[in-house]
DNA sequence: CTGCTAGCTTACGTTTACGTAAGAAACCGC
DNA sequence: GCGGTTTCTTACGTAAACGTAAGCTAGCAG
């Protein structure tokens, strides 16, 4: 459905030249369950992805690096989804909306939760901003009192 | 000087208490430098620490959990913010103007260096709540196309 | 003085998140 | 087909940031 499956298969090192990374931490993701492994993939063949995946890593590093969760935290995050994707699967094929608008009301639960972390960080590091901003307005006031 | 140091000391259960840490925590900060060592305590006996010192403490971890800042890059920020002391008083003495200016300037570029960090931080952390927004709003409209 | 709790020192242990090395196999260009 | 690069698997190694345990002491409460 992705217009970005139809691409080359992007091999591992250029996924982790893509998001800063490296191609063993992209292995040891998958390792512990956070990245998928392709089920179709015969014992020491190459992993290939795509532009999706790529994203997809990119987001759970920004996740990881800018609210500070553990891997494990991630793991339970993407455990939700996949629990998720899973209903959504059975449920859209029923054609059932009452079963369709439950899913897409668990997602903003999801979303809520994520947006109210990212939002306690964003005011913790507003307050830190100003403590700083207003040290500087007191270093720059004592400058020109002294000329 | 400050008016902190008049009260009664903090031992060092209450200071982990303050700062939602541990006393090994503390310990060890202390051990790597991170936190000075009162140089007149005895071996065996208790430290102690004013609120001012948990202050300190506050904003090092802050700094550690919002910037995701490892304890050596804490360090360095502690032994320039030291050095800058000590310029400080020895230039304090002379009272020369010049000089007092210098150090006020080189605060400046300290607070300059921090604020960078954190308002990259805030700019990265603004852009994944706005993603998060406008799932939130597709989702949203999708509920609503259901009726 | 006597318990009791919290703190001290020393030292080894642990978890997280990968790094690194070795040997073999997969592609890719020629 | 072949050399060269990249990847694969397996397994051991490691740095950071503490945790934990043991034996001992400080210091206060009664």
């Amino acid at each position: 459905m992705s217009a970005a499956a139809q691409e080359r298969p992007l091999r591992i090192g250029e996924v982790a030249e893509l998001t800063g990374t490296t191609p063993r931490t992209i292995r040891y993701y998958e390792e512990i369950g956070l990245l998928p492994e392709a089920e179709d993939r015969e014992h020491g063949k190459r992993r290939h992805y795509t532009p999706d995946d790529v994203e997809r890593l990119r987001e759970l590093l920004r996740l990881k690096d800018l609210l500070g969760l553990s891997l494990d935290d991630l793991k339970r995050i993407v455990e939700a989804e996949a629990a998720r994707a899973v209903l959504r699967e059975q449920w859209q094929q029923t054609e059932d909306p009452t079963e369709q608008r439950q899913i897409l009301e668990e997602a903003l639960v999801h979303l809520a939760a994520q947006l109210k972390l990212v939002r306690a960080r964003r005011t913790e590091i507003e307050r830190l901003e100003s403590e700083l901003v207003a040290r500087q307005r007191r270093v720059k006031s004592r400058l020109k009192s002294l000329g």
